[in-house]
DNA sequence: TTCCGACAGTGGGGTCGCAAT
DNA sequence: ATTGCGACCCCACTATCGGAA
């Protein structure tokens, strides 16, 4: 199949804004691929390279080629060509992935170059991704769509079960089963703005602790144990303490799903930062666990000795995971009867955020485990701090905010009455806000580079955020984490704002 | 008819490893 | 030795479609 039939489609589904007509051009597409050409064409219209990412971003894509006049290449062809380039390593690669990246797209048409930009960069922006691509599969093999949605959380990859519900259709879906060793798309949570909320909608729950850390899924089969991220990523050379600690275990087949954290000399966890850069540690995993050793802490099991759990309610699991793991290891929790007993929850919460941790998830004890979705069984409670910031400047947003000013620089005040910027957001701004601070913020513009838009500092900002994070980039030495919009203070002015001092006085954990 | 679940998009900060400078 | 880039951890929030209620 020729890349520009794929390119053409995309642009299409991208036109388009119902979600059945996006389907229904996947499906179309799908079905006229041939069997060598499936494994490439799914992963490409769902927006991603079946190599993964290999390498390339924006410098390295380099300067625009001059496009092809007549569609050539093949989606082999491009497929060999990236992965030839995946392959580039060692002094000069980057000059030689430039190159043979440019090569590619001056065999590309213009419209050939606009996708394989998108599906290089991780952008394609056509509204369809995975959940499309899953539904267009479903239709262009006459599967159902809930059984192939639950095959590929089972598989977690999209493309494995395309190659095989295309070669022997739906028949082949029972192949995909929950088994040890092949790693699941973990089920996420939703967010509760409350306690109280989060138990009205639950009903009868179990609230567990929230760890800052990383999520883990691990998997023992007898001696042999895998480690696994949120995303799939194999990091068992990583974490040997975690692998010990999987096969100190009473089972000797089970998956299990946490979170790997670091805790301190008092029992106290560290940083985020400080968890995530061990987990990110692979060259020299010995030093760096003696500096930032890690614990897996359980919350549930998918399956134990051959037995498949993900279907029975979370009591019932909990149960398994009870027998599996001693209480050390396992979240803190505790048990709520309903909206009767939210004081119980609220407590709990407290004495979380007391031990240092994030913040809470309640969980329906009925609920089965939702591989790869976000559940609303599922919903985590968090602390939020707001502040009243200053806008120093703003950035030309991209997509559908294009032609807006979008990305705000926030500051706080200093003791010598200057501004100190904290940080950036773009969340939490409705369209109609998006509209009113473009035009507001060009009124108060002293530059504008054709990216970032300076302003006169005199707009007020209500934001919120999670809390304080340690920063090389930022002047006071912190950053917010994960700030977003709650609304404008046209009311306050810039003398009115909050200073970097509070700030740090409410969140003396956090050194700059 | 209205409501709400699921998705995609729009980007944020940090850290690590590697290549370039 | 330092800097810059890309990958991958963490993530919030809004708009929209389409099925559920």
């Amino acid at each position: 199949m020729l890349l520009h039939r794929l390119a053409r489609v995309s642009q299409e589904v991208a036109a388009t804004s119902a979600r059945s007509r996006k389907t229904a051009l996947l499906a179309e597409l799908f079905r006229d691929a041939e069997a060598e050409d499936v494994p490439i064409v799914i992963p490409y219209l769902a927006g991603r390279l079946p190599q993964g990412r290999i390498g390339v971003g924006w410098k390295v894509l380099g300067r625009p080629v001059a496009p092809a006049g007549e569609p050539s290449l093949t989606v082999r062809d491009v497929d060999a060509r990236l992965s030839q380039l995946a392959q580039v390593s060692g002094p000069g690669s980057q000059a030689e992935r430039t190159r043979l990246v440019g090569e590619l797209m001056g065999a590309a048409t213009g419209d050939e170059q606009r996708f394989l930009l998108g599906l290089l960069t991780g952008e394609v922006r056509q509204g369809a991704l995975d959940a499309v691509a899953v539904e267009g599969l479903a239709q262009a093999t006459g599967a159902p769509g809930a059984d192939v949605r639950r095959a590929v959380m089972l598989a977690g990859s999209l493309q494995t079960v395309a190659e095989a519900l295309l070669a022997d259709g739906p028949a082949a879906l029972e192949r995909f089963r929950l088994t040890v060793g092949r790693p699941v798309l973990p089920m996420l949570a939703h967010s509760a703005s409350s306690v109280a909320e989060a138990v009205d909608k639950l009903g009868a729950c179990a609230v567990e602790e929230k760890l800052d850390g990383i999520r883990v899924q691990v998997h023992r089969d007898g001696g042999t144990v895998r480690l696994y991220t949120r995303t799939l990523d194999d990091i068992t050379d990583r974490l040997p303490e975690v692998t010990a600690a999987a096969l100190e275990l009473r089972g000797e087949r089970f998956i299990l799903d946490g979170e790997v954290i670091s805790f301190d000399a008092d029992g106290r966890p560290r940083s985020f930062q400080e968890t995530a850069g061990r987990v990110g540690s692979r060259t020299d995993v010995a030093t760096a666990a003696r500096a930032v050793p890690v614990s897996p802490v359980f919350f549930d099991v998918l399956s134990v000795d051959g037995h498949d759990l993900l279907d029975l309610p979370f009591a019932e699991r909990h149960a398994e995971l009870a027998r599996l793991v001693p209480e050390p290891m396992r979240v803190r929790r505790t048990l709520v009867s309903g909206p009767d007993e939210t004081h119980t929850a609220e407590q709990f919460l407290a004495d979380t955020i007391g031990r240092g941790h994030e913040g809470v998830v309640a969980k329906s004890l009925d609920a089965p485990y939702s591989a790869g979705r976000r559940g609303a069984s599922w919903l985590k409670v968090k602390p939020v701090h707001t502040l009243d910031l200053v806008v120093l400047a703003a950035e030309w947003g991209h997509g559908r905010r294009t032609g807006k000013l979008s990305n705000l620089h926030l500051a706080a005040r200093t003791a010598d009455g200057g501004l100190a910027m904290l940080g950036k957001t773009f969340k939490g701004m409705t369209d109609a806000m998006l509209t009113w601070q473009t035009e507001r913020l060009r009124q108060l513009a002293v530059d504008d580079d054709g990216h970032v838009v300076t302003v006169r500092p005199e707009l007020v900002v209500e934001i919120a955020y999670d809390g304080l994070q340690r920063s090389t980039r930022y002047p006071a030495g912190v950053t917010l984490r994960f700030a977003r919009v709650i609304r404008y203070r046209e009311d306050k002015r810039p003398e009115d704002a909050d200073t970097v001092e509070t700030l740090l006085a409410a969140h003396p954990e956090v050194k700059p």
